[in-house]
DNA sequence: AATGAATGAGCGTTCATTCAT
DNA sequence: GATGAATGAACGCTCATTCAT
């Protein structure tokens, strides 16, 4: 149908799996998963829907492949964490680096974000959950006040916004980025200081 | 929620729109838009899918109407709030009022933020978008520093977290609610003395 | 939905029927039998889907009481052929009035010929088809040529094309009618001389 | 039509579109496009509905398909027509050999014939009213007068009627096509004659 | 003379998935 | 490393029709 120039299906060696990554992913993130069907992706590859069956079992498990190839760094991420003592400066550098990895991955964490009822039903749901309630545990004091507790929960939620939500905000994005980077930070201090002085 | 004394098909006079309703948010809530099919919405009301569009013309037109009918505090709010001073009160006000909206229509809420992507694609996308853009009008000070802006949609957003996804922090809701405002109302405390002092 | 100006849902003086009648036969003719709902019936005029089963038992009955109400001058045309000589101003005076009968019922003739597999299904058909050959006994002669018994047959037909068919032929319709009754009336009288010819 | 040797699932190598469309044809001709579903399609076939659409995207798409497929000699027809100089044998050979083309791709005809309004509707109407537009520009004298413009018209009409119509004359069909052709070459006779003869 | 509320059947269409080749 | 051909299940939606009021 498409056909291009030099007759050839382009680079097609062996990359394929790749390449269906790269466009589901793109049109998860653009429309959503369930209103993404199988059929376009292969369009936009100028494959057969059936070539996709070759490389992955299910259209869940396309999205299952993206999650496991992207969010490594925060599995690792929480990881070093745990190993940590629980300073100020860890939190700091955990923040630091969930601010990282989230720009990273920009688009599969914009489409978790957008899709939370669709990922709730998946098998990633569980998984990064998970991660989540890992993330809590190192930023959390578990004696602090509940409100310093939520303000340590709401500084990665700041993290999500700065990317997701503030796109109406004036400014580039790689400043607001930073702008959230810094509230983040802030709230982290501000809860770990209350926590000291409280005991 | 609707229930049943007896086996009989119940109180039909008239509410069915209201009980379509009912029904339609909760399983949006718990699903998601597109999972949540019409004839699932008809088996439970005991009617079947040709009823549900005697009283709506569209599925979409069932969210609509929710969206419609369950929002309309907030646009009150952001009403009242354009005529009021851009003083520290009324931004905590704003605040304060937009928890206590959010916390009645919770089903509808935790539904526009688990389920953004399909928002978008809807009709009441950009009615939405609208009115975050309003409130971020109020609650923000456009002179101020990049990063107290951030600050105060953040507050926003810690509302919201404080609602959906803190599900997991022990405590009973009510209690996180009014630590998540609380939070909330020391960010735009911040946000504004930092642009007082820097004039 | 609607309103009148004074508030009052005009004039139904009891001719909701004929009203029905009327609208139901503009979007036949318009749409197609099969296209046009009665919901949409219903909708032109202000009423309920349920006000038309007060006046027609099914959908069907609504074209069959426009048939029977329009087409009783054909009826009448064909009784008093019957009775009259078989001579070519029988003929003739058949056709003009054939012509007349089809002009006065406009929409009606049109809508059958533009939906004959419809009438074909439904009770008008029978009754039509009979009607025709009621018509072509009498204007045809048993024992003439085929070919003559054709030009017949198509005189008729050509006043059909006159009024449906040649729209894109320019000049006014009341011209071009008088022009497709010109050549009917040529072609019956050329068909009758043939036969008188070959005795 | 498809012939099944044995009660096996038949040769199915390749040649489903192909046995769409005729059953299809068959059907949309018997019982208009409206009133034939694609179910049943698909049951006369024992295919699923599904399987439909692996060979045309849409139910209308089936229809274009045929109209394409069948009608190409009618266009040729009117190429041809177009470069020959406008004398009397043009006319009446562009009306022989519109007779064959009807003749041969009959049912489609018919199909045409009595869903006109149906056909209206569809992307084929327009392209339908283009070629006759373009059959009507060769065999009429535009300086004619109206009632030999009428006849030229209505010898076109009469092949027409010579096929769907007059199934109740008496006659084998091939016998009443041969006489309608000759009705319609002498109409078209006719109005060249009085053409040339006023001038 | 009409409405409000509903039904049952069916429609065209899309989807993820399968499997022989 | 793919394709061609198909399936089964479901979907949103529309229709003519019914009936108590």
């Amino acid at each position: 149908m498409v056909g291009t120039m030099d007759g050839t299906k382009q680079q097609r060696r062996g990359n394929t799996r790749q390449r269906i990554q790269d466009v589901a992913l793109q049109l998860f993130a653009e429309q959503g998963y369930e209103k993404t069907s199988l059929r376009e992706i292969a369009e936009r590859l100028d494959v057969t829907k059936a070539a996709l069956y070759y490389h992955f079992r299910t259209k869940e498990e396309i999205i299952v492949s993206l999650f496991e190839d992207l969010t490594k760094p925060i599995e690792d991420l929480i990881e070093w964490g745990r190993e940590q003592p629980h300073t100020l400066q860890t939190k700091q550098e955990i923040v630091r680096r969930y601010s990282a990895a989230l720009t990273e991955a920009e688009p599969l964490f914009r489409f978790m974000q957008e899709n939370q009822a669709t990922v709730r039903e998946l098998r990633i749901g569980d998984t990064f959950r998970d991660r989540m309630r890992g993330l809590k545990d190192i930023i959390i004091d578990p004696e602090a006040d509940l409100v310093d507790q939520v303000r340590s929960l709401s500084a990665l939620f700041t993290l999500h916004a700065g990317l997701f939500v503030m796109q109406d905000l004036e400014g580039d994005p790689e400043r607001k980025r930073k702008a959230s980077l810094e509230v983040a930070l802030d709230m982290v201090r501000q809860a770990h200081e209350h926590a000291r002085r409280d005991r």
